[in-house]
RNA sequence: GGAGAGGUGGCUGAGUGGUUGAAAGCGGCGGUCUUGAAAACCGUUAACCCGCAAGGGUUCGGGGGUUCGAAUCCCUCCCUCUCCGCCA
């Protein structure tokens, strides 16, 4: 959510910074709306305050044992009065508010300005992608040939976009989960967390994914307003939701590995083969809740810290910053981290590193307080570091021999009990 | 799932319809005293919204209702605790 204040006051100008990133603000409406808010509520808040005093002349007259009946009655129309206001009011503010949980943030001053993916930056390589002297295989055939990824298994239980992995194939899955938690925790000073995979929608609204992008969301049936998470950046983010942090807390880092579910609901047609676009996939999340100062820095750790688990893994990935159209809907600026993918011969998207500045903690009410001053709206950041079935894909695809076995980097061979490479499974 | 008890300010905890935004204690802050500290004593101490301000409004788990007036009464939802059942 954007600040109440500004877009009162410079709704011409943030019209204009939406516009870049595809948002068409209302200014007409919103002033309409405004309008009509303040004249009601003044009006309502009047009535109250008469009724106020009403009551208290009441209670003091009736304790004086005088007859209130004469009062009671004049009341009697204040309080209808005030009735049709109050709905009135009631009205607006959720028109109103319904109007501003719609709004996108504002980018950053820094954000190239552009109108889709095609307008993304990239600000850096690392590494280059290995030179095959055979046709590389997707992960499909090179998982299929071993073995042990099974679609057709998936398939069977659940549907389209969902994956059955076995033997050393689902032991590598786990590994790298691993491996990411131990380098983020041990290496990057960050708290290990443990969260529900079902979230409410209040928390849902606190991150921005409701009201607008339901759709995107599986909703559980039943009585109550629950959602699997389509990411841990939900309730990560929202342990922070409805408080106020001591300067000295923060920064608050956290990492949390947990499934993910999204119903792809736009997404017909796309990257339907493979493990790339799934309903359900894992993904250890990084998530940092910081002072309004040290957000752009952190932005900075943060997208290192998911290039670290790349460059452990020796995986060639490239940085964009996206573009204003490009942008996430909570981001006021966003790295994406594309690794190299040797069957589709190009770099797919495999993190994407936010600020989100104050847009989340205004949704939530997460706040600090700086000695004796009023509280403050914190800034929250998220990425992926990293999504562990792309990474899965990404390791099998980058490293694949020409025997379709797969020979393992370094940094996993512990976390394998040792074992160097990913072959047929015997008998 | 069944039965019961609760949810009040930073914390503990009073308050069952009327000058109660809310007693008291603790904690915090300021002061007196002290070489300094502790103790004692005195004072002070909620958040949010509208407004340039004066001021006004809202908030006692959430929502709805009764009433001139609700922390207090009614309905409903959520959460916590105890016991029972079931269970990874």
């Amino acid at each position: 959510m954007l600040d109440p204040k500004l877009l009162r006051n410079e709704s011409d100008l943030l019209a204009k910074r939406l516009a870049t990133r595809g948002y068409q603000l209302d200014t007409s409406r919103l002033s309409e709306l405004e309008a009509s808010r303040k004249q009601v509520q003044v009006q309502t808040e009047e009535l109250q305050s008469r009724r106020n005093k009403a009551s208290k002349e009441i209670g003091q007259v009736k304790a004086a044992g005088g007859d209130i009946e004469p009062l009671k009655a004049e009341m009697g129309e204040v309080g209808e009065l005030l009735k049709k206001n109050a709905a009135e009011l009631e009205e607006i503010q959720a028109a109103l508010l319904s109007m501003q949980l719609d709004i996108p943030n504002l980018p950053h001053e820094s954000v190239p300005v552009g109108a889709s993916e095609d307008e993304n930056v990239e600000i850096r390589r690392w590494s280059e992608p290995r030179v095959l002297d055979f046709e590389p295989r997707d992960h499909v055939d090179l998982g299929e040939g071993l073995e042990q990824i099974d679609f057709a298994a998936a398939a069977k239980l659940s549907g389209a976009r969902f994956v059955v992995m076995r033997g050393q194939i689902a032991r590598l899955h786990r590994a790298l989960t691993q491996f990411m938690l131990d380098l983020h925790t041990q290496e990057h000073g960050y708290q290990e967390v443990w969260a529900p995979a079902i979230v409410n929608a209040e928390r849902l609204q606190g991150t921005g994914q409701l009201p607008k992008f339901g759709e995107d969301l599986f909703k559980l049936e039943g009585e109550h307003d629950r959602y699997l998470i389509p990411t841990a950046e939900v309730p990560l983010t929202n342990l922070v939701a409805d408080s106020v942090l001591a300067m000295e807390s923060l920064p608050l880092k956290f990492v949390a590995h947990t499934p993910c579910f999204r119903a792809e609901a736009g997404a017909a047609g796309k990257d339907t083969r493979g493990m790339i676009r799934q309903h359900q996939f894992d993904k250890v999340e990084l998530v940092q809740v910081v002072h309004p100062d040290a957000s752009y820095e952190a932005l900075e750790a943060l997208t290192g810290h998911a290039e670290a688990v790349l460059q452990k893994l020796e995986l060639p990935y490239r940085v964009l910053a996206l573009c204003t159209g490009d942008m996430g809907f909570a981001a006021a600026k966003t790295y994406d981290l594309e690794v190299w993918i040797p069957s589709q011969n190009r770099y797919r998207e495999i993190s994407s590193c936010s600020n989100c500045e104050d847009f989340q903690a205004r949704r939530m009410l997460a706040r600090y307080r700086e000695g004796e001053n009023k509280p403050q709206l914190l800034h929250t950041l998220n990425g992926s570091g990293l999504a562990v079935g792309r990474t899965l894909v990404a390791l099998l695809e980058n490293y694949q021999q020409a025997d379709g076995s797969i020979l393992l980097p370094d940094a996993i061979r512990p976390y394998m009990g040792g074992v160097d490479r990913i072959a047929k499974l015997p008998g």
